[in-house]
DNA sequence: ATGACCTGTGTAACAGGA
C-alpha cells in the first residue's frame, strides 16, 4: 500500500502536476496540504476520474487539506473534535480510514516568529494533535502524514545554526512532534535514511542546487505499522520542474499484512 | 544574502508562507 503526502501550495495551480504524479506514482492515499481553497472550488473530479474517493477540508484562500484515496475513505474526521474556536476553526486537519489504516492529513501551522501570537498558537495545536491521535488510536492502526512545519533535528536543515532562534527549529517545537513520537508515532523516513541533505522543502528564492531546504513533511507511523514499512522516497524531481510547488512530494510502502 | 519567490486577494500593494 503506497500514501503519498504533499503540500501542494495553491491547488488550482498544481492540479495538472497532481493528475500526472498521481498516474506515475500510483499513491492508493494522497494527503494533500495547503489547497487553499474552499471545499466547493475542490476538483473532485479529476482525481474520481482516476478511481480516488476525496474528501477536502478547506474554508478559503488559506490552508485546506484533503484525502485521496482507492481503497477506501471510512471513518471521516474534520479537525479536532469538540468546539472549534477562533483560529481553531482554520482547516488543517482531516483524517480517514483507508484500507483499514487511519490516515491523517497534516497542516501545522507556521509559527511565523518566536514572539508572535502564531507560535503559541502552533505549540497548542501540536498538542492538540497529540490528544487527537491518542483518542483515535484504538484497534485501528494510524499515520499522521504532512506539513508538520518543524524540522525535528539540526540534520534537517541546511543552516541549523542560522535556523537555531527560529520557528521550526526551537526546541518547543522540536518537544511537541518529540512527544508524538513518544505515543509511538516513528518518523520513518529519517529510521531509513540518516543522511543529510533528506529535505522536503526548499525556499522559492533559493536556487535547488544549492539545497538549502528543510525537512519538515513528515510521516509518522505508529508501532504496528513502523515495521512493516519497505520504501519511503523524497521526490525531488518533481520538485525541480516547471512551477512546482515549494514542497516535494514524499511517499512510503507499507506491506498491509495478510 | 532565506536577497532576489510564490499565491491569493478588494487587481494594487499587501498578507502569509517557511
Amino acid at each position: 500500500m503506497r500514501i503519498a503526502s504533499w503540500n501542494v501550495n495553491s491547488i488550482r495551480v498544481r492540479m495538472p502536476m497532481v493528475v500526472s504524479w498521481v498516474r506515475r506514482f500510483a499513491p492508493d492515499v494522497l494527503a494533500l496540504q495547503e489547497t487553499r481553497c474552499a471545499d466547493a472550488d475542490f476538483p473532485h473530479g479529476e482525481l474520481e476520474a482516476l478511481g480516488y474517493e476525496v474528501v477536502h477540508h478547506g474554508d478559503g484562500p488559506r490552508n485546506g487539506v484533503a484525502i485521496a484515496s482507492r481503497v477506501g475513505l471510512e471513518s471521516i474526521e474534520k479537525g479536532f473534535r469538540g468546539p472549534q474556536r477562533g483560529a481553531y476553526r482554520e482547516a488543517r486537519l482531516v483524517g480517514a480510514v483507508c484500507a483499514g489504516i487511519r490516515i491523517h492529513s497534516v497542516y501545522v501551522p507556521n509559527g511565523r516568529a518566536l514572539d508572535d501570537p502564531h507560535y503559541l498558537f502552533k505549540l497548542v495545536w501540536l498538542e492538540r494533535l497529540r490528544g487527537h491521535v491518542q483518542l483515535l488510536g484504538g484497534d485501528t492502526p494510524q499515520i499522521a502524514v504532512g506539513d508538520f512545519n518543524v524540522a525535528p533535528a539540526d540534520i534537517d536543515i541546511y543552516d541549523p545554526v542560522r535556523w537555531r532562534h527560529r520557528t521550526h527549529a526551537s526546541p518547543p517545537e522540536r518537544e511537541a512532534v518529540a512527544a508524538l513520537v513518544d505515543l509511538g508515532l516513528r518518523d520513518v523516513f529519517r529510521e531509513r535514511d540518516p543522511s543529510p541533505g533528506l529535505f522536503t522543502w526548499w525556499n522559492y528564492r533559493s536556487p535547488l542546487v544549492e539545497n538549502r531546504g528543510m525537512r519538515i513533511d513528515l510521516a509518522l507511523v505508529d508501532e504496528v505499522l513502523a515495521p512493516r514499512v519497505t520504501a519511503t522516497e523524497v521526490d525531488r524531481v518533481e520538485r525541480a520542474t516547471e512551477r512546482p510547488s515549494d514542497h516535494a512530494p514524499i511517499w512510503l510502502d507499507v506491506d498491509p499484512g495478510r
